[in-house]
DNA sequence: TGTGTGCGCATTTTT
DNA sequence: TGCGCACACA
């Protein structure tokens, strides 16, 4: 292609100028994309460019996601521009995985290896650790998991693992026998899909020269978001010569407390030679106001690149606080405004209320069915992790491998009257699959012949739709459910199964089967209510609303201690607080013309109402992108009651959030006890030498105190 | 062997 | 306050 078509290319991408300059520069790029920025459109577009006006090959590119439908969506953007195939294009852990089956001799596993899910990880280990009589009290397996997974994803074997403290010594003792466990039974946790691609490909220099001569251009989308291993899976992808091209942004991490280092924002520019750092300010998903806020939300940040988001389009609507006295009264706000807008013509897809935990969807979801509004929840449960699909993948896995938790899943599933006993004289022996294939137990043969049954049509060469009917069918999950009017969601799930393996396409090359099984543990499927198209307003936390938008969008429960969370501000960590503002600024960028930001003075938390200050990421907003409240739409009556004031006397600018000068405290203030620890003014009475104040302390509860005598401290 | 009850626990979590 | 899980029962 010559230069003028190249142009051509460009021009007709539609690109801003700092776009298309990282879109065809011939080096290395770091891209800072803001929110809204069009990073997806950059990313595409570079490939496309690639592909198009550089005539690279597709096999030649690496794109890496960390979610696959962000590489879904990236697929199909691409091959809108250009043929593509051969490319390789996933997530982290499709590309490793794929990596593995290739080479899996050389990586040291079986063949027909099995990917374990975070659930049956620990599964995993709780059964391992019965079986080595550790106290599963003292050594929860969560805690376990979570101690293997941060290990692997900082890189590190058993072997390697911290063993600082005594504690610490025997989770490294526990890491090293589930080491030898999976390895000889033959199953990857999603860190070691990750780990295992890492040491094969250290491991194997001609492999690694390989792939590295390869993949001359590697992209990587939501960079920020990447982990230690991630970031060494890359650079062993590392030629000398090869292009990476990084797409991220730091204010947008809010995954730090799962291993991302932004700082391999750093590392990737000077170690992997992406040196042109690319800023992309241009905005056009958010009004003024809504951007307004987001900037100065997150210029109280300390810790960050710097970068700030601008508009050519109007300030729009004001940002609107709404406090209620309750957190009923707040789910009621929050449906009666949706409720309205709908009546107003608004599309209920178009809406999303956000929340900072899980829990808090509870009663706005009440809220939506007392008002009658449809809705759905983001993070729901995913198809394949639904009971029967899973006791279905399990029965297929059985005739896939000798797999233990399988067997141990469903060997009593539907019920044929194998209990406890019995399975504990069938891994007396340790080789639960020998046991089953001796025993003498009628019930036992039972599950022997339906496990025997479908090893034999695998070994026919049944095809994957054959082998998961035989899954449903010959197992009776099947003929169990429909026994059972009560489960008939369970029979249509299991029906369903049965059609997803029969849309399953595998690669060529690929058993078939095999590359179900690891499809349903990588995507454990759309996550319920994604695919149904009904309108419906979007509940979802904060953390699951990153890289969507809407054009109207609730945040709730800005309160101190609920958003920032609590721990964060229990924290010794100031990043703590400085990722629960990462978390704000990713909320506030998600509304594209209309954002209500809610807190409530009450709220039920674990039974008990406490009270909270309103947060201080609402004192952190511009008072200029914010709407006076207006007289008719003011808070409920039974307001007037309650604490705090509705409206907190206007926010002084501040710097940083420091606390007002002289001898005053106002509610929300943080403070410190010498003994009590970290606290947060509820309330304030009298003054001067009279000034009593109410502190609130996570552990001790409220406290109060003569302000002029109290060994209080500004925090 | 399935079902009930009480206890302890309780951010966020792409794969 | 609600749930998930472990153990005790019929």
């Amino acid at each position: 292609m010559n230069n003028i078509s190249e142009t051509g290319f460009l021009d007709s991408l539609r690109l801003n100028a700092e776009q298309r300059r990282a879109v065809s520069h011939e080096g290395g790029v770091l891209v800072l994309a803001g929110a809204g920025t069009g990073k997806t459109r950059v990313l595409t577009s570079r490939i496309g460019w690639l592909l198009k006006c550089r005539n690279c090959p597709p096999r030649n590119i690496l794109a890496v996601t960390f979610t696959n439908k962000a590489a879904k969506e990236m697929r199909a953007r691409v091959l809108n521009m250009a043929p593509a195939a051969g490319l390789a294009l996933g997530t982290f852990h499709g590309a490793c995985h794929l990596m593995l089956r290739r080479h899996a001799a050389e990586a040291g596993w079986a063949k027909n290896f099995q990917i374990t899910d975070s659930r049956d990880q620990k599964s995993f280990i709780k059964r391992m650790l019965a079986d080595l009589r550790i106290d599963a009290e003292e050594f929860p397996p969560a805690d376990c998991a979570f101690y293997i997974n941060a290990a692997k994803e900082r890189g590190l074997r058993a072997a390697e693992a911290p063993a600082s403290s005594e504690r610490a010594r025997a989770l490294q003792l526990i890491y090293e026998q589930y080491e030898q466990r999976c390895r000889a039974e033959n199953k990857l946790d999603f860190a070691e899909l990750l780990l295992s691609a890492a040491d094969l490909l250290r491991g194997d220099g001609e492999l690694r020269r390989h792939y590295a001569a390869r993949f001359g251009h590697i992209l990587i989308d939501e960079f920020q978001d990447t982990n230690m291993l991630q970031y060494r899976w890359l650079k062993l992808l590392d030629s000398g010569e090869n292009h990476y091209f990084a797409v991220g942004d730091d204010d947008q991490s809010i995954y730090a407390f799962r291993g991302a280092d932004p700082e391999n924002m750093r590392r990737i520019r000077d170690e992997l030679r992406a040196r042109e750092i690319i800023r992309l300010e241009q905005n056009y998903r958010s009004t003024g106001n809504i951007l307004g806020a987001a900037n100065a939300v997150i210029a109280r940040n300390t810790n960050r690149i710097g970068k700030n988001l601008t508009t050519d389009g109007a300030d729009g609507a004001r940002l609107q606080i709404a406090p209620a006295a309750t957190d009923f009264g707040e789910s009621d706000f929050v449906a009666d405004t949706v409720a309205q807008k709908i009546a107003d013509g608004g599309r209920a897809d178009d809406i999303a209320v956000l929340y900072r935990t899980n829990a808090q969807s509870r009663l706005l979801e009440k809220a939506m069915r007392e008002h009658r509004i449809a809705y759905r929840i983001y993070g729901g449960l995913r198809f394949f992790d639904r009971a029967v699909i899973k006791d279905a993948l399990a029965y297929l896995r059985l005739a896939v491998a000798d797999d233990a938790d399988s067997l141990l899943r469903v060997i009593n599933v539907p019920p044929r009257g194998i209990g406890k006993r019995t399975l504990e004289s069938l891994a007396a022996g340790g080789d639960l699959f020998a046991a089953v294939e001796k025993s003498g137990a009628p019930k036992v043969a039972a599950f022997r012949g339906i496990l025997h049954a479908m090893r034999r049509l695998r070994k026919d060469g049944a095809g994957l739709e054959e082998l998961a009917r035989a899954a449903v069918e010959k197992s009776g999950l099947l003929a169990h459910y429909e026994s059972r009017p009560e489960d008939a969601e369970r029979a249509e799930n299991a029906r369903e199964f049965v059609s997803a393996a029969g849309q399953f396409g595998a690669e060529e090359g690929e058993d078939p089967a095999q590359a179900f099984l690891a499809y349903a543990a990588l995507e454990s499927g759309e996550p319920e209510g994604e695919s149904e198209n009904s309108p419906a307003v979007n509940l979802m936390t904060v953390h699951a609303a990153k890289g969507l938008e809407f054009s109207s969008v609730f945040i709730t429960g800005l309160e101190e201690g609920m958003f920032p969370s609590s721990q964060s501000l229990d924290s010794a960590d100031a990043n703590a607080v400085e990722e629960e503002r990462r978390l704000m600024y990713v909320a506030i960028t998600r509304a594209r013309k209309e954002l209500f930001l809610c807190y409530a003075g009450g709220r039920m938390v674990y039974g008990r109402t406490q009270q909270r200050p309103r947060s201080r990421f609402l004192d952190e907003l511009p008072e200029e992108c914010i709407a006076l409240p207006a007289f008719d739409a003011a808070p409920p009556p039974s307001f007037a009651a309650e604490s705090p004031p509705p409206f907190s006397p206007p926010p002084a600018p501040k710097k940083n959030g420091a606390p007002k000068g002289g001898n005053g405290y106002r509610p929300g203030d943080v403070v410190g006890h010498p003994k009590y620890g970290k606290g947060v003014v509820v309330k304030c009475e009298g003054r001067g030498e009279n000034l009593k104040v109410e502190v609130a302390f996570k552990r001790v509860g409220m406290k109060t105190f003569l302000a002029a005598v109290a060994p209080l401290s500004r925090a």
